[in-house]
RNA sequence: GGCCGGGUGGCAGAGUGGUCAUGUAGGGGACUGCAAAUCCCCGUACAGCGGUUCGAUUCCGCUCUCGGCCUCCA
């Protein structure tokens, strides 16, 4: 089955073909390290760890890089802010951007280069496009000169011209033409800087994702991803910095760009009030929910995260792990059900596939037939694993609870009191105990096999 | 102002030129000591106006409207 993935470039779905099947290339623009990551840093992380299962289960090697900016005027502002060294924040922020992440299930990353450790790169990048006479330094800077590269604009449509007249900010007096951006500039002493061919200075914002490609990966990649936010000025400027540093070599063949967050119908923003980090969420909700809600829309439309959508989230994982409790007995071997592979395959349809796992729910809870239990088991498993869900034990997660709440052992023995009185037909005792659980979250379950108990989400 | 992308049932959210999304909420039924869970059934959703077509929610145009980017941003 292809791989259909909307190319930004392009603005079509295409097929995915990889230049060299046995090595495919991931880049995804990463976080610039200064404060922690919230729900919308998260989207991509999530996103395109569904689609690096994907290409893991379809090629043999997937190389997979993502970035850690940490050198950027935000940082030294936080830094300043806080009075303590840079790398103070970086390290901190880069520790806890791992942490939240991997909480929601992201595999880790073999590649994760980070801005400081590729000064050199940086340089002679820069280095090679001033020789090739696509960037000059002026006044301390380096900047890119835009009116050398014809195609200029092309990911987000802008013209030279059209950003010029749209212009809202005072062209700096050093640049030639007014759509030139910075590949280098000065640093004051009291600022990160490195020495280099122009004085002491640190990078520009996009010349570390076009060096570490090229570090990493290579001058051509097959996937480059990120945040429609970036696709202009950043992604179309790191086209304009590699392909002209590489003899018109093409940066990426396909680029993909996840829609942005809102936070209750309104744009996520720290004024509003209304911007989630990560880590509050998780305080707030299972891990595993907030990656059903990401996964909830496509990947190209915005999502509006909502409270309430936070709930539903929990109330299907609390079907699909009620479906798996019931066979939890039965052993599997993982396997990739064709209507979820189908539906990531159609441009990474994960509310599709999210559908197509609920269909494979409803089949597993409607059999007794012992065969098709083992199938559809397997195929549950298998889709989790596409999607990065369902990969832990159901009492896990029916069970799981907050400090404050009833232990797992004071529940099991309130419930044996309730079996003797119904063993008894004392109902009313018995109703007495289910409703003084149900008061503490607690829902029993009265099956053949006995009774189940879970916590409410 | 320029460049993009949207407007689908109470809500969330896929998709399609002509019988079905799916989930959730709601109504009914089965099951249950009663519940819970589960299963079954139900409600004539495609912003508006034109056009193309035998037929459009789906294609084209216009209008209205929402959002992203153009400035740090995933």
């Amino acid at each position: 089955m292809d791989l259909l993935l909307h190319n930004s470039l392009t603005r079509h779905k295409e097929v995915f073909t990889p230049a060299d099947p046995a090595r495919v290339t991931l880049y995804v623009c990463g976080p610039t390290v200064y404060d922690r990551a919230h729900i919308g840093n998260a989207r991509p992380a999530v996103v395109f760890d569904v689609l690096y299962r994907l290409l893991q289960t379809r090629y043999p090697q997937v190389i997979y890089a993502s970035n850690f900016t940490d050198v950027d005027d935000k940082i030294n502002a936080a830094a300043a802010a806080r009075g303590v060294p840079i790398g103070v924040v970086t390290a901190e922020t880069e520790k806890f951007y791992r942490e939240d992440i991997a909480a929601l299930g992201v595999l880790p990353l073999a590649l994760q280069p980070r801005v400081t450790d590729h000064i050199p790169e940086i340089i002679a990048f820069i280095e090679t496009l001033i020789a090739q006479g696509h960037a000059y330094a002026a006044d301390g800077h380096v900047l890119f000169d835009v009116p050398s590269m014809p195609t200029y604009g092309r990911l987000s449509g802008h013209s030279r011209d059209e950003l010029i007249a749209g212009a809202r900010v005072d062209v700096a007096p050093y640049k030639r033409d007014p759509a030139d951006f910075v590949l280098w500039k000065p640093s004051t002493p009291d600022l990160p800087g490195w020495d280099s061919p122009w004085g002491r200075g640190r990078p520009g914002w996009h010349i570390e994702c076009s060096a570490m490609i090229k570090a990493h990966l290579g001058e051509t990649i097959d996937i480059h991803g990120g945040g429609s936010d970036l696709i202009f000025p950043h992604h179309d400027n790191e086209i304009a910095q590699s392909t002209c540093a590489h003899h018109g070599a093409p940066l990426a063949h396909y680029w993909l760009h996840n829609g942005m967050l809102r936070v209750e119908g309104e744009k996520m923003s720290k004024s509003l009030g209304n911007f989630f980090t990560v880590r509050d969420l998780l305080h707030r909700a299972p891990a595993e929910a907030l990656r059903v809600v990401l996964l909830s829309a496509h990947y190209r439309q915005p999502l509006d995260w909502t409270e309430k959508g936070l709930q539903e989230a929990i109330g299907a994982l609390d079907r699909f792990y009620l479906a798996l409790r019931r066979v939890a007995d039965i052993m599997v071997d993982p396997q990739e059900p064709k209507t979820v592979v189908a539906a990531l395959c159609d441009d990474l349809n994960t509310p599709l596939a999210l559908a197509a796992l609920h269909a494979l729910v409803t089949e597993i809870n409607k059999t007794e037939k012992f065969e098709e239990l083992v199938t559809l088991k397997a195929e549950i498993l298998g889709a989790g694993h596409l999607l990065g869900l369902l990969q832990q034990n159901p009492e896990a997660w029916l069970q799981q609870g907050g400090v404050n709440d009833l232990s797992a052992d004071a529940i099991e023995a309130k419930l044996a009191d309730r079996i003797a009185a119904r063993k008894a037909r004392d109902f009313a005792t018995a109703d007495r105990i289910r409703d003084d659980l149900i008061a503490a979250g607690i829902i029993l379950e009265d099956g053949i096999g006995g009774t189940e108990w879970r916590r409410k989400g």
